[in-house]
DNA sequence: GCGATCAGTT
DNA sequence: CACAACTGATCGC
């Protein structure tokens, strides 16, 4: 849950997804996406107030989320005050204190988010630097890379601060499985169960969130059905996702909620009350999408595990996992990191220490030396999802830093004169390489067919649209697009900027695969479907509560700790139980710094288990 | 009576 | 499992 305040330090003029307080106060408003712990005071009559006297307060979002926000009521009176963006297109806006007339001009950036329909980035560029607000957001290792506006020319750009989305920045994290990973499985599932008989259906047990969509159109385009859900309204300006949902009870997958809906389950009901036509009992499973993570050198996924005679939880993340935000942060380098989100068992402080490790040095560079180090652990941060049973996360956070040349912040407006940092070496993710070719993704995937297609053509009317590229994840449900553009009301106080040239140079498709080999493998797991459990109503008392479908391989490695209980799911699995490598630990920053003084110096150094010692 | 906040539930 | 929303109790205006 996000914790932001609303401000940022470098334009504390504008307000992002919190509209109390302070934030009153504010010369424009930044909406990441539609949920509500994003909205705080966002309804708020003092708010309503102020507009009514301002000519230039706006709030700016994306058109998908201000469908969405317009679609509830209580947030209707907006309408007229709402800026909606297009993605990846620069926008100049004005900010004007309307009491002195004074004025600062900064451009924003939209970029897709992949939390959920709508969210959005922000990347504000102006006379205090460069700033990336993420809100909530689900990126895969190296999407940085693809993202052009995170780079100046073929370099990237230079960013002061991230305002990050850090939920999962804790190593315990350290894995969520793929979407692709995560759908294929799901998937299979519900394929193996709706394939025995008319009568066998599916409960999706989604929450009143929105997020799942991609779920939806995904397995409706895969079974050439539509998924029933309570309403359509949110979404009869997305083409792309309506045509996969429907209200009619009929539909063999159900994503509908009711108040009582998990008591209606037990009674072997749906949240809709539907039953079959012809008085047969319906054969019911629910899936519940919730969140699995794995270990740092856990590779077996089981992304679907049974939870009961009739109940799966299936893995399904908003959220980037630990080493995604890594794969992030190392790539952009940014000065400084402010989360904002603590997790769960942490403090703000404790969580501001890890991130400050990904940040860029803000001492004299040439105090460091990265290369014996920093090449090991380089090597690590290209290939995110793939050896994780490297043991060079011993430097965790040192690595990244091929040398990059540090200039002053530009104050100039605009982002003409952005210090520009190197492009990594070649076997990082080329920033800008455009992997456009459809079999690239296939083998990312791993998911067969469904996804090829699975850009719903549609998507691609999108006008702006920049970058050609493959078929991707956001371009899907993030940001998407509305029909009946008759949305381009011209604001006086903002103007479109031409967007920065692309500079697709790059053809090397980064980093995709990754040992996705290891993922589905799902065989397993159909053999329980095709069993066919008996009704749920019979409650299978011998049955473990959690079956786990496709057992863990003898890798993962319980030497040290060997705890029966956690043994099975990896997920419960944490750096902090289990060390990288058993004679070492991780340096604090402080010590790591003098190590390197001291290797720049020439001088000899040893690193023995637990404790650095030097001669 | 409305709204904000918190704890508990799912 | 730890997302995000809903529910109900409590407090204040």
């Amino acid at each position: 849950m996000s914790s932001f305040a609303g401000r940022m330090k470098e334009y504390p003029t504008v307000s992002l997804d919190r509209f109390d307080r302070e934030n009153l106060h504010a010369r424009a408003y930044f909406l990441s996406h539609c949920h509500k712990d994003h909205m705080k005071g966002l309804k708020g009559p003092l708010l309503k107030r102020k507009l009514q006297f301002s000519r230039t307060v706006r709030l700016y979002c994306s058109f998908v989320t201000k469908e969405l926000l317009l679609n509830n009521q209580k947030y209707s009176f907006w309408e007229e005050y709402i800026v909606p963006l297009e993605l990846e297109s620069p926008t100049q806006i004005s900010l004007v204190d309307e009491a002195s007339g004074e004025k600062e001009e900064v451009v924003v950036t939209l970029l897709p988010a992949g939390h959920c329909p709508g969210s959005v980035m922000f990347l504000f560029e102006g006379c205090h630097g460069n700033v990336l607000y993420t809100g909530d957001f689900r990126l895969a290792a190296g999407d940085a890379a693809r993202m052009e506006h995170l780079h100046s020319g073929s370099r990237v750009k230079d960013i002061q601060s991230v305002y990050l989305d850090s939920t999962f920045y804790d190593p315990r994290f350290y894995q969520i499985p793929s979407r692709e990973v995560c759908l294929k499985g799901i998937s299979e599932l519900v394929g193996n169960w709706i394939s025995q008989s008319p009568y066998h259906v599916v409960w999706l047990n989604c929450k009143a969130a929105y997020g799942y969509e991609y779920l939806f159109t995904n397995l409706g385009e895969e079974f050439g059905t539509q998924i029933h859900v309570n309403s359509l309204a949110m979404f009869k300006k997305m083409p792309e996702i309506l045509s996969y949902v429907t209200t009619d009870r009929g539909a063999r997958i159900h994503a509908c909620r009711h108040p009582k809906d998990e008591e209606f389950f037990q009674g072997n009901r749906l949240p809709c009350g539907c039953s079959a036509p012809d008085g047969t009992p319906l054969r019911i499973i629910s899936i519940k999408p919730s969140t699995m993570w794995f270990g740092e050198r856990t590779k077996r996924t089981n992304v679907i595990i049974k939870t009961g005679s009739s109940s799966y939880r299936a893995c399904f993340s908003f959220h980037s996992s630990y080493s995604e935000l890594k794969d992030f942060l190392a790539y952009l380098q940014p000065v400084h990191i402010y989360p904002n989100v603590v997790p769960l068992g942490r403090s703000e402080t404790e969580v501001t220490q890890l991130l400050s490790r990904m940040c860029r040095s803000r001492s004299d560079p040439s105090a460091f030396i990265y290369k014996p180090l920093g090449v090991l652990k380089r090597s690590v941060v290209q290939r995110p999802a793939s050896d994780s049973e490297s043991d060079s996360e011993l430097f965790e956070g040192l690595d990244l830093v091929p040398v990059r040349k540090r200039m002053g912040l530009n104050c100039e407006a605009g982002n003409e004169n952005i210090p520009e940092r190197t492009a990594p070496p070649a076997s990082a993710p080329l920033p800008l390489a455009v992997d456009s070719s459809p079999s690239a993704p296939q083998n990312y995937y791993d998911c067969t067919e469904s996804n090829g297609e699975d850009d719903d053509e549609e998507e691609e009317g999108r006008g702006d649209s920049t970058a050609s590229e493959a078929p991707r994840w956001e371009d899907f449900f993030s940001a998407g697009t509305l029909t009946d553009s008759q949305n381009s009301q011209s604001e006086p106080c903002c103007s479109v900027t031409s967007p920065a040239p692309s500079a697709a140079t790059g053809s090397q498709t980064p980093e995709l695969f990754s040992d996705e080999e290891e993922t589905p493998n799902n065989e397993d797991f159909s053999l329980t479907l095709s069993a066919s459990t008996s009704a749920h109503s019979s409650q299978n008392l011998e049955l473990p509560d959690t079956v786990i479908l496709r057992p863990e391989r003898a890798d993962a490695h319980h030497s040290e700790t060997d705890r029966p209980e956690e043994a099975e799911l990896s997920q419960a699995s944490s750096d902090f139980d289990i060390p990288s490598t058993p004679e070492s630990k991780v340096l604090r920053p402080e010590e790591l710094s003098q190590l390197y003084r001291k290797l720049a110096s020439g001088e000899e150094v040893m690193v023995r288990k637990g404790s650095q010692g030097s001669v």
